[in-house]
DNA sequence: CCGGATCCGAATCGATACTG
DNA sequence: CAGTATCGATTCGGATCCGG
């Protein structure tokens, strides 16, 4: 079955002869989060055929990308090898050159705790953050609750409610900083095309909880410059 | 036939959309190089169908990644936009992953110009040239041939020979520091299991020209650490 | 309900032939 | 040179089925 590669010595090929096909890279977005088991990744990617999915996690495992967790109670587990979770960079660069290719959400579309979560990843700036106070929000999308905590450079993102309870990191103590709801307006936000107070005033973000003011600490904190997006581009020359 | 979607709203999820299919991210490899006619890439990716090449061509072109150059001559010449040349990290940090899991090349296996530039791309350590005194390489690997030009931080590579002259840089003019051919165990001295004085005494590399204690010049200015591989990683649990 | 396996029509891909 | 056209081989998507 293997016979599908690409016939090249070369770096970029065989990655894409491993991670290449279809759903591949985002099955590995969500086991990026935390592990998972067949089911909870069968409800984080809805569209996802069930025979796909069977098929990617056994390639995945004999690319030694992915493996069934040791330790595992009842049921197989399934998380990144340490080779997997090599990919992160992969998908941090493509989650970031997509962002500026992202329009107003088709119909049907959904936000899942994990895309959610490696969204906030994508745009999270270390560096900003270590220079910022630390700071606690809860953040509402859609229909996905997440706690989001950054202090000193690190960013910790836990699911609220619907979601299973992660298996790091716990709930943190005490209240947030600050509670809001977004649209999918938020990415202009994060791309810096439209400030905190804007986005207040156009109804973009609500804010349920906290200072308002302190939208302006998350958009340093969560930022994609955009350099470049379709459209902005010239047209090319007839045939 | 956009009906080919994820259903999801997230930026790892539209660009695997936009670039997810197959040989799309080969040419747009291959197009971070330099603009190129469509048979040159036919010729840097052999085994594409030809209905694919052109179908992968329209639809980049329909996503704003790649344009037919204006101020073309004699037939059209394809190049990336700005949003398709942003696909760079996307595409080295593939590489570099990529990289991590090469072993001997299959049989049948093509190295081409256009990939051996990306994979000097994808090892260069600018920091490390930056502190290093200017180089010029000459370099063989199978048949292609390099011109290697590295100086303060900047890597310029040529193809030599059999391919077309490039649009940008010229030919440096003098002979290079160092000529040299290696064969597929240079991989190892980029990772640094290997050193240049072993890789020259096992045969790897053969120095054709110059000092081959240059090489440790090579082997720091082009370096990939390897974190994490296949085959390292403990074995699964047994279903 | 979980963790898949099986089956089948639809869409895509690969190889080759052909054309302006 | 720069693609289209065609057609068999694969893969994908959607649904159903099954053992624990």
């Amino acid at each position: 079955m293997a016979a599908r590669n690409y016939g090249q010595y070369c770096g970029v090929t065989t990655a894409v002869e491993l991670i290449g096909e279809r759903w591949a890279l985002l099955i590995v977005r969500d086991l990026l989060v935390g592990a998972r088991r067949y089911t909870d990744l069968k409800r984080g990617l809805p569209r996802i055929p069930t025979n796909i999915l069977a098929a990617r996690l056994k390639e995945m495992q004999d690319s030694g990308i992915v493996r069934r967790a040791p330790f595992t109670g009842r049921g197989p587990i399934y998380e990144l090898t340490p080779y997997g979770r090599a990919l992160e960079p992969v998908v941090l660069a493509l989650g970031r050159w997509g962002f500026a290719a992202m329009r107003e959400p088709d119909e049907g579309d959904v936000i899942t705790p994990d895309s959610l979560t490696m969204a906030l990843r994508t745009a999270f700036q270390p560096d900003a953050a270590a220079r910022l106070p630390p700071m606690d929000y809860e953040v509402h999308v859609a229909d996905v609750a997440l706690r989001v905590r950054v202090a000193e450079g690190r960013l910790d993102v836990v699911p609220l409610a619907p979601a299973l309870p992660p298996v790091g990191g716990d709930l943190p103590d005490g209240e947030p900083d600050l509670v809001f709801a977004a649209g999918p307006g938020i990415r202009e936000v994060i791309a810096g095309s439209l400030t905190p107070a804007a986005a207040v005033e156009s109804g973009v973000i609500r804010v349920l909880a906290g200072e308002a003011s302190l939208l302006d600490l998350f958009a340093r904190t969560f930022h994609i410059e955009i350099t470049a997006s379709p459209e902005i581009d010239t047209p090319a020359v007839p045939a």
